[in-house]
DNA sequence: CGCCTACTTGGCAGTGACTGCCAAAGCTCA
DNA sequence: TGAGCTTTGGCAGTCACTGCCAAGTAGGCG
């Protein structure tokens, strides 16, 4: 379990470093295909395993479970939107602040038609959106500190105000993603994003 | 499958139905005590049947998944939230509605007691919380044409800013929520969701 | 070059939620 | 009471996921 320099400082890479990678690509590979394929739900480890050509045991331990083999990293989306938004200015606020984050998580995506993909899969898939839900719930309870220095002091309860604001920002990326792949990934995400905060902050 | 009179009037209740009754009530009771004493993942559906004297396969077929087995007929609240807020007369905003939805969902609750503990359950066990958003995501599914026919015309896509709108709302009752647990139950979620909504709406 | 060590892999058995199937037992109504 | 329907329980099976152990493989060292 030493995988610290993992990033793209391509030096120090052993065979089982290289191998490694392959294996991550192909699966995950494989993976996206036969969920856009045949639905996920619909398709098993055990085949993404056998046309991966690894065993399911190996496959786990790339993977903790199902959902991470889309999106892959998704800690690494949590880590980029804290650091973005605590590298923000200090004078800056807190939905700008929450803002760039997002824009900068969307950014990670490789490709229009990769990201496409998985948000369609995500938001037609009753199972991954659980999951993602989820997970994003935890990245909303990291952001809480950040958020709650930006604000204003005010009466009543601070942490529910902060609260408030970060699940605001998501529930306005989430209409704006699902729209966005309604229309088949046309347009820009932000566009709609900021459009849905107009909405609600009326 | 016939039990579409189901509601409180009491008349027809064929000694089947009040079997029903009673095996789902002690069912619903056996699972709540055994998940707040000693968690929701440590506790199997083998020990719940077996403590509520049914076999699994029959509590499977009262609540088809383990997540049913808190807060028992979801399905209600979604029910009582569009009905809710399709009786709202025409002229009410659209955030007035959706508050008044949100009221009467929580009015729902038998107890305040039993409120506070399926919460606390809720917000923190993180494979509930993930079904619980699921569900309320279709629940935001169906308010959707109920929102759009409350808001006013303009451009831009009025899809995407009703979805933002709603998942605002809902938002600010998850942060009011868990402010109100984090509070153990102390003060009213309404006022702390509409302190939220306050914050948010600026 | 050979060997020892450390890491990785695959298979196997097991758990837990959940489903389909079938036979047994229970209610209901004539 | 008996025919006919519903409900129930048990059993086997699927699927995601985990622990354990044996076998294979890379890396470093003499």
């Amino acid at each position: 379990m030493k995988q610290e320099a993992k990033t793209t400082t391509g030096a120090p890479t052993t065979l089982w470093d290289r191998t490694r990678q392959l294996a991550t690509q192909e699966i995950l590979e494989t993976a996206l295909r036969l969920f856009t394929e045949q639905g996920y739900d619909e398709t098993t480890i055990a085949q993404i395993a056998r046309e991966a050509g690894v065993s399911q045991r190996t496959l786990f331990r790339y993977f903790g479970t199902k959902e991470d083999l889309l999106g892959g990293d998704q800690d690494r989306f949590g880590q980029v939107l804290t650091d973005t938004i605590s590298a923000q200015p200090a004078d800056v606020g807190v939905w700008e602040a929450l803002r760039a984050g997002i824009a900068a998580v969307l950014s990670l995506h490789d490709s229009r038609e990769r990201a496409l993909e998985r948000f369609h899969l995500l938001h037609n898939t009753a199972s991954l959106r659980a999951g993602w839900l989820e997970k994003r719930l935890r990245f909303q309870e990291d952001l809480l500190p950040l958020v709650e220095a930006r604000m204003d002091a005010a009466g009543g309860s601070a942490d529910a105000r902060a609260r408030a604001m970060i699940a605001t920002a998501f529930a306005c990326l989430d209409a704006a993603s699902m729209t966005w792949v309604a229309n088949d990934g046309r347009g820009d995400i932000m566009d709609l994003y900021d459009e849905c905060l107009a909405a609600v902050r009326g």
